[in-house]
DNA sequence: TTCATTGCAAACAGTTTGCACCTTC
DNA sequence: GAAGGTGCAAACTGTTTGCAATGAA
């Protein structure tokens, strides 16, 4: 569990606030932590590992607030939920640089890359209104693939 | 629910059988059915589909074995869970697998387009033995914007 | 005959919901 | 003060598992 420094903690509450406020979300305390975990998290938190972190700096908030929260952040498109394996969300900053990812099916390790997509290339796509793009490359790192023989 | 003609029936067993022999794997005829249904709903099923198409044809057979069949069908890398949306795995088989997805969040309708990767272009991926790549385009498609106004 | 596979029911994990209390605006 | 947000417990959904019966090899 990292720590959040009072000097980082300060400087990000302002647009914290502010970013809440825009998407005509109340302000509360629960919220805005979780909002900085997420930022923190960098995209590799799931639900679960959001809670656990939170409750060590708000022991009293629960699991439901953890998912209304996430739900509440996902609806104005506040953070984006990705879907590596098959059981677990993983959260990000919409705002963050768009990056894809990369999958160890070994390990599970994920590793964030660029990569330019020409969208309008697609003439399915043509009459869509296009929101997203991810690319997902899956594969075994070279440890994994030394274990495996 | 589309019936399965004879015809087809009768050209796939062959070589459904091979294919499931070949994985080391019993054939049976729960898996081959759930094969043919994986097959015929070329990506767009999900475990329960499967499920609900397998009765109509065979009403004892179990979800429990819907799932079993399609562990049993991934580890040999025969067909491939696709994550599209939080809730459902879709299935489809491995050979078939030449096609990204455009997803529309309004509707859930999933299109199939082509997309040439330069998967070498990627300098994070070179330590890794790339066995998958999947391009994921997600948007609103021209009904759904209208109805969102 | 042997052992993998099956159906069933019960367990499980992740997520959602109803309700009374609390907090933000 | 009203509307919206929270915590808790209980419900729900998708998936997995233990066990006795079944059926492919």
């Amino acid at each position: 569990m990292e720590s959040i420094s009072n000097n980082q903690s300060q400087k990000q509450t302002k647009s914290r606030r502010f970013t809440l406020k825009r998407s005509g979300k109340r302000v509360t305390s629960q919220r805005a932590l979780i909002l900085d975990i997420i930022q923190q998290g960098k995209g590799h938190l799931d639900a679960d590992e959001i809670y656990r972190r939170a409750r060590a700096i708000q022991p009293r908030l629960s699991l439901s607030t953890v998912y209304r929260t996430l739900k509440a952040f996902k609806e104005p498109g506040l953070i984006e939920e990705l879907h590596f394996d098959e059981t677990h969300h993983h959260y990000e900053m919409k705002s963050a640089r768009k990056h894809h990812h990369l999958v160890c099916l070994g390990c599970g390790k994920v590793i964030e890359f660029q990569y330019s997509l020409n969208v309008r290339s697609v003439p399915e796509a043509k009459d869509f209104e296009i929101v997203d793009a991810e690319l997902r490359l899956a594969g075994y790192c070279s440890q994994c693939r030394q274990k495996k023989g």
